[in-house]
DNA sequence: GTGGTCTAGACCACC
DNA sequence: GTGGTCTAGACCACT
């Protein structure tokens, strides 16, 4: 599914959280899909069901997941997630790399381009 | 200058290099211009010296500033920074970001007008 | 008759007791009144059946219902509660949700009002 | 400080986060007064420093205090914290619990009496 | 079998 | 010394 770094600076439940957001996000996983249980997770990855715990309730504090007690974790459809907030603050970082990026004299096109791309294959049809 | 927000969970040095990142990137602080002291700027943010002292070993190593000895610290000239690196990192994050706001729904147009405005400032004429 | 929402934190049978108290406290199940038997209520709600005893033997415990064997559960009449209790419980919550809007500086108006409103309610006639 | 019930059917965690919630609340904590830090607290209570973080990190959450690493945990200054979306929560409970007391034909006036008294402590001047 | 709570005890980064 | 992370292992409530 993915593997950890332990070399990475960041915590253990930082970097599982940031994998299954990107497995959400890329549409890997489906509104409504079960996630691995805890215990499931936490055997793959060899280490602590509660670092697993802690990275999923991370995740469900930040809306993309829910969890239901004795059923398991499931992606939260989009429709019930917040947007407006999570936008303007990935719009805020947005703003911090792409003054870093003029400031290195990378065209903007760069950028556009990178944008672009990732729009366009969803529009081309994702590999679900 | 900047002003320090103790509630953030970064840790301190964190913060001021971001800080001083941003007034460098801004175009604030000019090429071979001094930066403070370490001494100076931990007494305006009354905090230790050892926490100046990370932040700047962080921006040297990373070549936004380069100190000479008995000097003071200084704003590396734009054309001694290995853009190519950097370049790559910022691209992959705005992959990361460009992602997620294509998952909620955010249309990529208003990516695109936010890194026009950023580009669009400095033909303007930055603020100097 | 009512829907129950899985992301809630609280035990399904929590969340079915407080349900059916509401409809009888806000008058819409009248005294002697029989509930919905065990079976039909988990055939609605789709759950285990075990799960709606268990809210049921809830209310029963704390005098909202009593149950006839082979006949099926009814709505206590008022006059058969035992109001003293209960009262003081509601009115230590009372004691505390009030401490803490006079904590967070909202005028004790904006409470005196919602209870005005929720007993005016009854006087000028309830909706059954 | 104050006791746990170990009776009570709810988390230890979150009978700390209330406890202390309320030592807020009714004014025993100022404003960016430090509280014990966790060791300090579990040493107290004797119970695991985890289960007094978690409950801090709940507090942290919901706005009542804010941590500082390698500084300690403290009270967050009134004006910090979003009222709104706490008078909303708490308004709903003030309804839930109204019409419980109206259905048991409890007097608005006890209720009523109940809130006066509480605003009115604070306007006496409260005991610090 | 699931998520959640709790303990005992270790270690880390920060200041 | 502080908050934070992590492990190993136990137990609970819920369905």
């Amino acid at each position: 599914m993915f593997q950890l770094d332990l070399t990475d600076r960041r915590p253990l439940y930082e970097q599982i959280r940031e994998k299954i957001k990107e497995l959400i996000v890329k549409g890997v996983m489906k509104p409504n899909e079960k996630i691995p249980s805890v215990r499931e997770m936490a055997q793959w990855l060899t280490i602590n069901p509660n670092t697993i715990q802690k990275a999923y309730k991370d995740l469900e504090l930040k809306g993309f997941i829910y969890s239901v007690r004795a059923k398991g974790s499931f992606v939260t459809p989009l429709d019930q997630i917040d947007n407006q907030g999570k936008r303007d603050e990935l719009i805020r970082e947005v703003e911090r790399i792409g003054r870093e990026l003029l400031y290195l004299n990378i065209p903007k096109e760069d950028i556009i381009a990178k944008i672009e791309e990732i729009y366009a294959e969803k529009e081309a049809g994702p590999d679900d």
